[in-house]
DNA sequence: TTAATCATGTAACACGTTACATGATTGC
DNA sequence: GCAATCATGTAACGTGTTACATGATTAA
């Protein structure tokens, strides 16, 4: 799997909270992987069984008491392993599980009306998403100084694959509209 | 989740084999959804179980006997059901699960060559994808008279998409190798 | 006063992958 | 003779989701 080494790689930046992972999660990995915060505290927990991690608990007055996670030299070998070896998961990037897609499949057994309305809340889901970019974007550009050139450069261009694809879908969104609506003689 | 929700749509069609099945998962699915045989044949019969399916054993002398499954009434109200409700899902389709785009976030961690051949292993799997698409369309124009204009008109947008995300990652690809190239000073 | 943020976790269940198991027929 | 196609499945394990559980502080 890789959300472990998702995490790895985060870790591999700074040691932080499963809280703040979490976080991140819903940040520049918002393009890449989606993850339950309660995922991440039960995945960390058998990272630091496994020997990758070691943990602190940090006791704060103010606010709840935390964990912070830091890599081992084991984490930072089984990540590299990871990273460099041939792996054969690039195929999985071609196609996830896209519920939506699927249900735009069978859409010949809905309405012409229902089919314009799931995708107009696709699009309505994609600008969400647009949104999200900028933000995205800046944060990137404020960890950069922390985290360094050559990982602010990676950032930058799976930040922008996700502009990317993001753009082509609501293109795809207003073809597939004007598609639906001449096959059907609407307008 | 949705695999079951697949197969019964691909099964309101026309009654099939899991076999028949996990050949056009391999088609018309490429786009959307990846799974193993051994998964389909798994789920058919727990979906037998739950009434949506029956099925039919056919002897055969010159092939392997096979098991035909059939859509039952509470499996069509229960794929009709599915197909009509909100459907939180939307927002998976935006970010998959990457193993391949989580090695290029952390790809600061590796060289500027290793990241360019990781980059090019992506291209050679995107260009056998776009290979296939020509099969995946004649294969739609074909069923097109079996299962009707309303359905070939979905599946044609269905494909458009992977096209049209497939043409935006193949553009990303070469950009990103020059961003790179242009980092590093390299050629 | 109500929602958001901070902060962590367990238990049960659902879904997906890998390895194992079998075996005839057809085309190269 | 070898690979591909046809055809189905089980067992064990790994991953992901849902529901449950707690509780203080801070900003609108």
């Amino acid at each position: 799997m890789s959300l472990k080494h998702g995490l790895l790689g985060l870790l591999s930046l700074s040691p932080q909270t499963g809280y703040e992972l979490s976080k991140e999660f819903a940040l520049t990995m918002k393009y890449i992987w989606h993850t339950k915060t309660t995922q991440i505290y039960t995945e960390l927990n058998s990272m630091e069984q496994k020997g990758w991690l070691v943990s602190e608990r940090v006791i704060q007055d103010d606010k709840p008491n935390k964990k912070i996670y830091t890599i081992t030299e084991a984490g930072t070998a089984e990540f590299l392993n990871w990273l460099l070896e041939p792996g054969e998961d690039i195929e999985n990037a071609l196609a996830g599980r896209s519920a939506f897609l699927l249900r735009v499949l069978f859409s010949g057994n809905t309405s012409a009306d229902a089919a314009i309305a799931l995708m107009e809340s696709f699009r309505e889901t994609c600008l969400g998403l647009g949104n999200a970019h900028k933000g995205i974007r800046s944060a990137i550009d404020q960890d950069a100084d922390e985290v360094g050139a050559e990982h602010t450069l990676y950032f930058n261009i799976v930040a922008r694959h996700g502009e990317m694809i993001l753009k082509t879908r609501l293109e795809w969104i207003e073809e597939t509209i004007q598609t639906i609506k001449n096959h059907h003689n609407i307008k």
